[in-house]
DNA sequence: AAACTATTCAACCGCGCTCTC
DNA sequence: TGAGAGCGCGGTTGAATAGTT
């Protein structure tokens, strides 16, 4: 026996919204509020839509201040970092990028960002071949293997987190230095809105089955998930500074690093607080601050590649 | 110019979670 | 405390459009 319908399908019209009906939803909206009920909406509106569509619609579409397409290099990111990070959550990354919807976020990764990395990837990667085959007589003191090896780890990275993610990796990748950035956690407040089940959350023990996403977002990683990745060392921050170089240029090619400034600048480790808050409010929406900038700086930051 | 293929993105669907009674 | 209603999210679909042959 399935979930009863939330809407009567028969009578219920679907498809692409028509100018009017986006006119009276906005209009009713903005006039008299959403009521704090999406389902009664259409009736009260006379809109033969399903109040989730509704929702969708005006989330999506309608609500002020959305903006579309032209992600900016920076979104790009932000966006890349917090997939690695946490995986396809894309309302909590879709929070850090304002005005972008978590289904503008989606679409963008799953059509663009994923294929520009993975494409770039395939492309040096059939380079890589070409070149080592044609110097396979030669001393292979002639191929870099620093960076080859380093190419292949940021991208292992990407494709291990999405394995990760779909998988829900039994293991827990908050042990798997590989995938955690050795970077300082803020236990976050109890009415964030990540996931509310954020009490008596421990920290789960070598080989016991917890995943990634339900530590971080109970923000119950408080240090003892992170014992043991103390601060990088200079050749680690070196490593850094390349790893970041290597996705800026899996993202937008060779010359084209657009966070230049920062890494010239070096990142100071231990100074990002992930998923910290100061707010109450349970609608995080964080402005693009020169802390969430590090977000991404901080993910590169620990690898030793 | 037509047929075919690839890409994009708005919208739908189903499920887990929370809230209310 | 359990059931039902509604919300929010992530995955998926499919129509429209663009690009290629």
């Amino acid at each position: 026996m399935g979930r009863a319908p939330c809407c009567d399908k028969a009578t219920v019209k679907k498809g692409p919204w028509s100018p009017e009906e986006d006119a009276m939803l906005k209009n009713y909206i903005e006039e008299h509020g959403t009521g704090g009920n999406w389902i009664a909406l259409p009736h009260k509106i006379g809109l033969k839509r399903c109040g989730k569509s509704c929702r969708l619609r005006w989330l999506n579409y309608l609500r002020p201040n959305i903006k579309h397409g032209d992600f900016t290099p920076e979104e790009d990111s932000i966006i890349c970092s917090l997939y690695i990070s946490i995986g396809s959550r894309w309302s909590i990354i879709a929070a850090q990028l304002p005005g972008r919807t978590d289904n503008d976020v989606k679409n963008y990764w799953n059509t663009k960002l994923k294929k520009r990395l993975l494409g770039r990837r395939k492309d040096r990667d059939a380079q890589h071949r070409q070149s080592a085959a044609a110097t396979s007589e030669m001393s292979t003191d002639n191929m870099n293997d620093g960076e080859r090896a380093l190419s292949a780890s940021a991208m292992e990275r990407i494709q291990l987190c999405m394995q990760l993610q779909e998988l829900q990796n039994p293991l827990g990748a908050q042990h798997n230095p590989l995938v955690w950035p050795g970077c300082r956690t803020t236990t976050l407040s109890n009415n964030n809105s990540f996931n509310s089940n954020s009490s008596s959350v421990t920290v789960a023990e070598p080989g016991q089955s917890c995943s990634m996403n339900e530590h971080l977002m109970s923000g119950q990683l408080e240090g003892a998930a992170m014992d043991g990745l103390g601060s990088p060392s200079s050749a680690e921050n070196s490593n850094m500074i390349s790893m970041e170089a290597e996705l800026e240029e899996l993202l937008y090619g060779e010359g084209n690093q657009v966070m230049a400034s920062t890494v010239d600048g070096g990142v100071q480790q231990g100074d990002v607080d992930w998923w910290s808050y100061e707010g109450k409010s349970p609608v995080v929406c964080w402005d693009f601050t020169p802390e969430t900038t590090t977000v991404f700086q901080d993910y590169t930051s620990v690898y030793d590649i």
